[in-house]
DNA sequence: ATGGTGGTCATACCA
């Protein structure tokens, strides 16, 4: 069978409901997970994705801030929300995705922006990132009771230097710095957990998933960075048959600063 | 060195 999943940091999920139920329609993947929902659960626009026959749904948010939601056409079994750094922020979810053929332990992550100066002793946000990174650690792509396991989300960093328009120039800028790229590439690795953009998309190539809001023409300036990520244990590895990048999401109506990233298996 | 845009909630905070 043929699996697909998409991540994407909708930046307010209430806000942009019309660009999901049209990417939805569009490109049909069978599990899609949300980050930045900015939406109280009670308040999550479940029907609307339960109309189009998304009927499997976890969500984990709160009033204006983080948020992430799983939505699936396969049952969603054993969903966990973890706390990190023992704040109560909405950052996580998990749950097992059933599908026919294989079980697949779903991660959807939203790791802390970091804030603008990347020094953990003036400043807490950047602290609370490597903090929340080095919690990350206890998350291993081993599936447990499941048969695969996959990481997905807005991780916040751009570990290679293909992950930005300016290796040099983000070198000391949040989200680029090499505390966090070799934090973010070492506890991968440690976890077992594969790079699956990279596997399919190689590393001399550029790849972005997100360009800011304050670019006066996003497109032409292409100043992007790859922020949104998919991992997946060793096992999913040659069962995966693309990766895509919709670029084109960024230039739509109200859009995201972040363009959904969508991975096809097949078992 | 600075400010640029956008979302939330209602005044700054966060990205």
């Amino acid at each position: 069978m043929t699996f697909s999943i998409t991540t994407w940091n909708i930046n307010s999920v209430r806000l942009r409901l019309p660009i999901v139920i049209a990417f939805l329609e569009k490109y049909a993947p069978d599990v899609l997970c949300l980050q930045e929902t900015k939406c109280p659960n009670d308040q999550f626009p479940s029907g609307a994705f339960r109309k189009l026959g998304y009927e499997h749904i976890e969500v984990h948010g709160q009033k204006g801030y983080h948020g992430v939601a799983t939505i699936s056409r396969f049952p969603l079994e054993d969903a966990n929300r973890r706390t990190f750094c023992e704040i109560d922020d909405t950052r996580h979810l998990d749950a097992i995705v059933r599908t026919p053929d294989r079980a697949v332990r779903v991660h959807n992550f939203y790791v802390p922006a970091g804030g603008d100066e990347p020094n953990p002793d003036i400043n807490p946000k950047f602290a609370h990132k490597l903090a929340f990174l080095d919690e990350m650690r206890n998350i291993p792509a081993d599936p447990g009771c499941a048969d695969s396991a996959l990481l997905v989300g807005d991780l916040n960093i751009a570990p290679l230097e293909t992950d930005v328009w300016s290796h040099k120039q983000l070198l000391k800028v949040v989200s680029h710095t090499p505390i966090e790229t070799e934090t973010l590439e070492d506890l991968r690795l440690a976890g077992g957990w594969a790079d699956l953009m990279r596997n399919h998309i190689p590393p001399e190539e550029k790849i972005f998933t997100w360009w800011s809001y304050r670019a006066r023409d996003w497109d032409v300036s292409d100043r992007g960075r790859r922020l949104d990520h998919v991992w997946g244990s060793a096992d999913l590895e040659p069962a995966l048959r693309g990766i895509e990048v919709l670029r084109e999401a960024r230039g739509w109506e109200k859009p995201s600063d972040h363009v959904p990233v969508t991975a096809t298996f097949e078992f």
